[in-house]
DNA sequence: GAAAAATATGTCGACGTTGTCATGCGTCTG
DNA sequence: CAGACGCATGACAACGTCGACATATTTTTC
């Protein structure tokens, strides 16, 4: 392999002045520079990070370690946002995913480890509660779309389920809807109460009561074997003889189901029955039709917000553990008519 | 931080006795085996991959290249399967996306040559042909989800689309259909073409003229900014006279439509109409009601077996690069009725 | 015009690991 | 019992890079 020396040899300096042109330090001359350059393109030269690494005990590194990559698909935008801040800022990012695993999650830790990892991302395709098996390790560690268990304060970021759900809430009220059905989350998920606490309490101030609320679960049970209600609690609630005119669906999944068993009783949408969703999860909320109106998940900007926590945070400029929370934008789309 | 150095020195031995133990060879007693071990667990020791690597020479880690990480949530499983197959071979794996532009692809080229990386797997969320930088930097690479344009021989792996759409429509024709509609994905994806033609050639098969086929165009335009025509040919197919009692279509997403385009007529699914798609992408086939009978996608296959084949190309084992093929298994669930 | 300062380049060692070779010791072979 | 052999261990160098320090050359300062 081509490495430094080699460099130095063609272009007829010592190895020390081929480092400083590559890392652009001063002293050297433009003539020098240009023959050192031309050195490094002639051999297809590249600089080993391994041996860079070694040299200054840092890694440039961060590593992310993810639960389910597979099951919310749309979460990978997360991903997406570190890759790119990464990309950005010259950083190098080690992926692994636990698959939920305990031993999965030792073992990656270990292995972060064994690379000197700067940091760690830790990220949930669930906004939920974990509970990590960090603190004996003392790698610097962001949470992203979750937040601790334990009293261990570390950074998290996190999408303001409830600002999502307050909005998407007033929107309906605003265009005159009084009578609302709710389909709600599987109750593992953080975000199933904190979007209908702000639901509960939206729609309270603006003076409706518990009558005019139809709440049912949509889902429950283990992430991947959930239970899945949602077509019949949709189907129900659209029968009653005084049906809600607007349905907040838990998500965008769910309210496929939602559409379809509004259709299925010859209901309109948005004429007879207005849907909302929750994620903008594209691959659905733009293929219904009419296309959904939802409060978009900002898990790109998650990802590379939390980058940018975690790198200042191994820089040492972040002293205290914050606790940010990014808004989830409303996106107005076709599902949802003014009364 | 804790090096080899420093446990040689708590459990009194050389150096390299402490290496002999982390990396199992003979010729170490057993007690100072024990010794070692005790002394690596007292101090925490984890071994410098770096330091590894630069005494090796071997970086024992795969790069991915992907394209549009996240436009195509499912396909996620590549990624997912790589990982599996890194994690259980004792591989790293270092990711990024292109996001489609080629100087990023350069860029993300020259990142994992500076960390002497042993070979890449080139992926693509659609399975389509590409043209890839790669050539002269001569890294042993294995394309999933893709093949190269040139004549250049890279070894490759792909999902069966022929087969996957023969074994959907013979499911179909064998039910008794045969009036079928079929709207075609984006013209731009490979799937598009071998789909479509496994469905003429088996109808053709079977017997079933071209009058009994309804072909329409369900997307084309780029990758991300597609125009979208599914509800609209879905709708006029089914107000045909002599309406197609079933219909394919083109993937799972576009299905979607489909139903929707069907209720809105009044039509049942299965009893008026029967819809099957294609990926199998859960997060829509399983929501739809009746859940959708498709053919699956072997994304999860194709990044376990494109580790694989890389490991085996870069071992020198593999000769000739070989292009395998992976079959889509027809999933039965309830959105197809016998006639 | 000599001393001080700035610029340009080189030498050397260290980072953590492992391959090569050497050494020491006990056991077997003839 | 001498030589051969197997086993257990250690000394040392090298991988590629860069920081610390040294040296050489030019420019500035008073």
């Amino acid at each position: 392999m081509v490495s430094i020396v080699s460099v130095a040899k063609v272009a007829g300096v010592s190895n020390k002045t081929v480092s400083r042109v590559i890392n652009g330090e001063p002293y050297v001359t433009e003539e020098t520079r240009e023959r050192v350059e031309r050195a490094i393109r002639d051999l297809g030269y590249v600089p080993n990070m391994a041996a860079r690494q070694i040299r200054s005990s840092r890694s440039n590194t961060f590593g992310i370690i993810a639960d389910y990559v597979s099951t919310t698909p749309y979460s990978v935008d997360i991903v997406r946002g570190i890759q790119d801040w990464a990309n950005a800022n010259g950083k190098t990012i080690l992926m692994a995913n636990t698959g939920g695993a305990s031993e999965q999650e030792i073992k990656i830790w270990k292995m972060f480890q064994s690379h000197r990892i700067d940091g760690v991302l830790y990220v949930t395709m669930y906004h939920r509660i974990v509970d990590p098996e960090i603190g004996d390790v003392g790698i610097p560690t962001v949470m992203i779309n979750c937040r601790p268990q334990t009293s261990e304060l570390l950074p998290s970021i996190e999408p303001d389920d409830y600002q999502g759900a307050r909005d998407l809430t007033r929107y309906l009220l605003e265009r005159g809807h009084r009578k609302i059905g709710y389909i709600r989350l599987n109750p593992i998920l953080l975000g199933a109460e904190l979007r209908l606490d702000a639901f509960r309490k939206t729609t309270g101030d603006f003076g409706l009561a518990d009558s005019d609320l139809t709440i049912r679960l949509g889902m429950e049970g283990p992430v991947g074997a959930e239970k899945n209600y949602v077509f019949a609690a949709a189907t129900e609630m659209l029968q009653q003889k005084d049906r809600p005119t607007a349905i907040m669906s838990g998500n965008d999944e769910m309210a496929i189901q939602v559409y379809i068993a509004a259709m299925a009783l010859g209901l309109r949408i948005p004429e007879d029955v207005s849907i909302v969703g929750f994620d903008d999860f594209r691959t659905v909320s733009l293929a219904l039709r009419p296309e959904l109106t939802t409060a978009a998940l900002p898990y790109y900007g998650l990802g590379l917000q939390g980058a940018e926590l975690l790198n200042s945070v191994v820089a040492g400029s972040e002293v205290c553990p914050s606790s940010r929370v990014m808004s989830c934008n409303l996106v107005e789309r076709l599902s949802v008519s003014s009364l």
